[in-house]
DNA sequence: ACAAATTTTTAGATTAGTCTAAATAAATAG
DNA sequence: CTATTTATTTAGACTAATCTAAAAATTTGT
């Protein structure tokens, strides 16, 4: 009847990486006070009463610290193990936009599976072969190895009302049609965006894209529009 | 108290997978009668117990037929899920290997997890972008997308008694300290095996790798080694 | 052809991950 | 400051995937 204990290195599993990313990416839109149950339900659309269950474990694993009834934050050791998700699925957009050819609005569903593939060799070979990028195909940084990424000086097109040139460098919604859209309007990172007019009454722009196309964009548009000013101060 | 029946793509599991491809390696072997409990779960290092229960799982969903007591057989739709799963490993273990610099030894478990990677789209352009290879870093046929592969007209070193020139075509043992091995001894893919003399007693040869250097090589490594005659003819 | 050995299945239990419904705690609004 | 509303947790149930132990079927050896 005698027991022996191994300690194994404990493995997140699959579902438990998708809610420790979930968690990540609430705490960087809050980064004030702990993430609620609710919250994680919703961006997993997962019921309450899973996400409870979880957050149960994962304070078991010391992976976030709980206390019933108010919210949770991610550890140490829990940031680590979502930068590492997050460089693993920019990593894979970049390999798929890069080198598959595949187009910025089709990668992300791969990419969600691609980044649950375990093996450090893996991820920083594949870091090389790509030439180390700084930047995914929607223009959000990648961590590197260490968990260290520098977050871009850019802000919402929305927030710009004067006529000035701004350099299109990266979106708020991942979503295809959303992605679609900004491809028909030629605009890809890197763009250069001169606006033209504001539209005080409905915070709309005619702007000018790569000193070609003068296209129209509304303001829901805008505010998913990421840019930083085409004048080389910042 | 109505219920509404909508016919969702039945998509198979990570673990139903590794059952079918298991199924599948033990059909190659066997290709006479219907795989064992046993057998399968021996392969797949689980309880039979275990393996009754997947098994009645895989015959409900139309992937094997099976038979209480008598064994199980892939039907056309396992056969083909199967081949997908291979074509998937062997195109990963080729991008490793030859984008990755990945060693022929290394590759072999992150495909067991990247073989699992769901994307039809995915599989084909990754094809393309390693230009269609016909075989994987170990020399085992690589399926086209339509399942077909070409069985090489290999056959094991350990069968050749006479003086002749061979070229290594591939191996059956894949373990990491066998493909080391044969790494030291210079032996690649490809490489040319000039038999200089066979041991009648210890069915043991004496050869020429590449035309430089002359090693030793014992029957049981001999039995793992796939060659194929260097004259023209076959 | 029958008894013994082997293989396979069944029965019952466990864990991860999910759900619904009910209970309880916290937040909000008068 | 209390009542109502909202958020969270608990309780109980289910499925997939695994196990051990026991029962049943098949195979083997004499
Ligand atoms: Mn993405
Ligand atoms: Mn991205
Ligand atoms: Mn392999
Ligand atoms: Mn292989």
């Amino acid at each position: 009847m005698n027991k022996i204990t191994i300690f194994v290195r404990m493995l997140t599993t699959f579902t438990e990486e998708n809610y420790i990313k979930a968690i990540f990416k609430l705490e960087e839109l809050n980064h004030k006070a702990a993430i609620s149950t609710n919250d994680i339900a919703v961006s997993l659309a997962m019921k309450p009463a899973s996400v409870t269950d979880m957050i149960k474990r994962l304070s078991d694993k010391k992976i976030i610290t709980y206390k019933k009834y108010h919210g949770v934050l991610l550890t140490k050791k829990g940031k680590e193990i979502a930068l590492d998700i997050i460089r693993k699925h920019r990593l894979w957009e970049v390999f798929l936009v890069k080198k598959l050819n595949f187009k910025w609005d089709e990668v992300h569903d791969i990419a969600e599976q691609l980044e649950h593939i375990n093996s450090k060799e893996l991820v920083n070979k594949l870091d090389d072969f790509l030439g180390n990028p700084k930047f995914d195909p929607h223009g959000d940084a990648i961590p590197d190895k260490d968990g260290k990424m520098r977050y871009q000086q850019s802000f919402s097109l929305s927030t710009v009302t004067n006529k000035q040139k701004v350099i299109f460098s990266g979106v708020l919604n991942h979503e295809t049609k959303f992605l679609q859209y900004l491809t028909t309007l030629e605009l890809n990172l890197g763009s250069v965006i001169e606006i033209e007019s504001f539209n005080d009454y409905d915070h709309s722009y005619k702007v000018k894209i790569n000193k070609k196309n003068q296209e129209f964009i509304s303001e829901q548009v805008a505010s998913s529009i990421l840019v930083y000013s085409a004048n080389g101060k910042s």
